[in-house]
DNA sequence: TGATAAACGAGACGGTACGTCTAGTCTTACT
DNA sequence: AGTAAGACTAGACGTACCGTCTCGTTTATCA
C-alpha cells in the first residue's frame, strides 16, 4: 500500500534546490546561457557544486528544469473552430518562447540536447510533449466537427509549429510579432482543412 | 580603378585556407559542433592557430564557412504548380540540413550565432538569404499564375519552412523522412492558396 | 572515591573504535597516508564519518592510534655494555618504523603533526616518550658503570637515534640494513662513552 | 659544435618562473606546505595555472626547487680536525633547515615525495646529494690525517646526521639550539674515529 | 514504564583544491 | 607581413575530500 520505502540520510533542503532554480534563471538572462556555469549558479545560488551536481547531472538537464517546468498550463482553448483554437495554442507557445529566461536558453539548450545523445532522445518528449497533448485535443474537436481529416499527422504539424515559432522568436526576432500567432495559425488550419 | 591598396608583405596562403576548412569539417562529422575547438582545428590542418583566427573572427564564423558556402544552387524548380516547386525547395532545405556536416553543426551553430549580438543580426542573411531569394522567384510565378495573393509574407513562410526542416531533420529525427518536403508542401501551398 | 559522573545516553560501541582502527591500518597499508581518508576509513569500518570523528579530532591523531599505541613493550635491555643496550633498542626502533602500517604512516603523520601548533607540541611526548623512557634506564646503568658521564644529553642521542632510523628505513630504504642497528649504535656507543 | 637544436615556439619566460618561485616562497612561510595550493601560487605569481604545470609536475616539485635550489655552497670546511669540519657541515645542515621557508616545506615536503614511487628515489639525490660530495671530502682529509679508516660508512653517517637536524629543526624545536652543531659534531667525530 | 539523551549509519551540506581543457593573444624564428 | 610552434592569462570543467549538519533509529540511564 505504501511506497517510499525509507530514504536513508539527510534528507536533501529543498531551499537549495529553489535556491539553484532561482540563480540559474537570474544568470540565463543576465549573463545568457553559454556564460551560465554551474560553478557561477552555486556561487550565486549559496551551495557547493556538490549540491547541483547531486540533483542534476550537468548544465542543460539544470536549465531545462529551471527554464521549462513552470507548467502554469492555460486550459485547452475550445472556441469552435480550428483556426481560432490553434491560434491560442501558438500564442502558448510563443509567449513560453519569448519569456526572458527561455529566450536566453533555448538556443544553447537544444544545441547542447542535441549534442549528446541520451539528451537528445528526450526532447521530443520533453519539449514537445505538452504541446502536442494539447494539440491532439484541438484536432480531435476538429476531426469531430468534420474540419479535418482523422489522419492529420500530429507530429508534422507540431514540427511546423514549434520550428516556426523558434525561428521567429527564438532565433531572428526580437520583438514576437504580435499577430504571428493568428497569422500562422490561419496558413496552418487553411492547409489541413478539408477541401 | 581597383582597391585593395596595397598587400605588403607575405600573401596568404590559399592551401591554408583550404586547409582548415577541411579539418573543420572533418571534425565536424567525427567529434560534433561542441568538441570541434579552434586548437583542434588547427593541430589537423597543420596550421598554427593565429592562421585560423586571422581569417575569422571566431569557430562559429569558420563552422558557418566551412558548411554553407558549398552553393551547389540547383536551378530554381518552375514545375507549374506551386506545391510542386515548394517541394523541390523544401527537398533542397531537408538534404542541406540533413549533411553530415550541417547536421553535426547547425544547433551549435545557431545557438553560437544567437548568442552574439553581432552574429545574431546576420542570422536571417547568412542562414536564409538564399533560399529566401529562390522562394521569392516561385512566388512572383504564382502570383502570376494566380495561385496566391500578391502580398503573401514571404519571411513568415520562409521561417515556417525552415523551421519545420530544422526541429524535423536538426533536433528530433536522425532519418530525413523521405516524404516530408512533399507532405509539408503540400500544406503550405495549400494554406496560403487564394480560396 | 567515584569518579565517572553519569555517562547518560547509549554508550560508545567499543566494536566501532576497534573496526575504524582496523580499517585505517589497512588502508594505510593499501593506499598510503595521503588516500587514506576519514570518509574511506569510516566506510571500510560500516560506520557514519561522525563516529569517527567523535573520538579522534581528525585523521593525524586517529592514525597515531592506530600505528603506534602497540606498546608491545620488549623489556628494558641490559645486556651490561652501553653499546649492545643501545643496539637492542636501536633495533627497537628499526622494527617499530618498519612495520607496514608505520612506514606508510610515518613521514605524512609527521608532516601532519608539525604543522598544526597544538600537536606539533606533542611530537616529542607522543612519539619519542616510550623510548626516552628506555633511554634513560640504559644510560643510569651506563653511568653506574662508569661508561659514560651524569650529564650525557638525552634528548640530543635520542634526536640522533630517531632521525638516523627515520631517514634510513622511512625516506630512503625499503630494506631495514639488518646491520643498521648494530653499526649506529657502536658509533653513538663510542661518541658518547668518556674517554 | 654547439648542441641546442632550435626550441620551435615561443620560449617560455623566465619572469614567470621567477614569479612562481617567489610566490610559492612567500606562501609557504605564510600559510605553511599544506595550505600552499598551486592554484594560490599561480594567482600570487599572476600566472595561469598551466604556466606552472608546464615547468613542474606538481606541487613537490614546484617547492623543492623554490627551496633547496640555492646552492649558495659556501666553501668546504677545511680547519684541519675532523670535529671541526663536521661542526661546520652540520652549521650548513641546520641552517638550511632552519630558513623560514625550508623549515614550513621541509616535513610536508618529504613526506609527498616518500608518497609517491618517482620521487621517493630521488630523495636521495635530490635531497642529500650536494652534502654527500662535501661530506666526502671532508672525510678524505681525515683518513688522510689518520683520523678515521678509510672504509667510514659515508651514507650512514650522514644520515644520521641530517635525520639528527631534521628531528631537532624541522619536527620538535622552534629554537636551533646554538650549540647543536658542535656537540653532534663532537659525538658522531669521536665516534667514527680510530681508537 | 516511559521520558530523556547520547550514539549510530547514512548522506546532504558549503567550501576548497585538484589537474585538464579551451579561448584568444602574444612572442619567438623562419619564410 | 605571413607562418608554425607554442607560451601566455583567465577561467570552466567534473571529482574528491574536508568537517559539520540533519535525518530516522537504536540503546542506554533516569524518573
Amino acid at each position: 500500500m505504501s511506497s517510499v520505502p525509507s530514504p536513508k540520510g539527510r534528507p536533501r533542503d529543498p531551499r537549495s534546490h529553489e535556491a539553484i532554480v532561482s540563480a540559474a534563471i537570474e544568470l540565463l538572462i543576465e549573463v545568457g546561457y553559454a556564460a551560465t556555469s554551474i560553478g557561477a549558479v552555486a556561487a550565486r545560488a549559496g551551495v557547493g557544486k556538490d549540491t547541483v551536481y547531486r540533483r542534476w547531472r550537468g548544465k542543460p538537464e539544470l536549465v531545462f528544469e529551471a527554464v521549462f517546468t513552470t507548467t502554469d498550463q492555460a486550459p485547452i482553448p475550445d472556441t469552435g473552430t480550428l483556426a481560432e483554437d490553434l491560434t491560442a495554442l501558438l500564442q502558448g507557445l510563443v509567449d513560453e518562447f519569448h519569456a526572458p529566461a527561455a529566450a536566453a536558453a533555448l538556443p544553447g539548450l537544444l544545441a547542447d540536447f542535441t549534442a549528446d545523445p541520451v539528451l537528445k532522445s528526450r526532447i521530443r518528449s520533453d519539449f514537445l510533449a505538452p504541446s502536442k497533448e494539447r494539440l491532439l485535443v484541438v484536432f480531435q474537436r476538429a476531426v469531430a466537427r468534420g474540419e479535418i481529416a482523422a489522419d492529420t499527422p500530429v507530429d508534422l504539424v507540431l514540427d511546423t509549429l514549434a520550428g516556426a515559432v523558434f525561428f521567429h522568436v527564438g532565433l531572428v526576432g526580437q520583438d514576437p510579432d504580435r499577430e504571428l500567432a493568428g497569422r500562422l495559425a490561419a496558413v496552418i488550419a487553411k492547409g489541413i482543412e478539408i477541401r
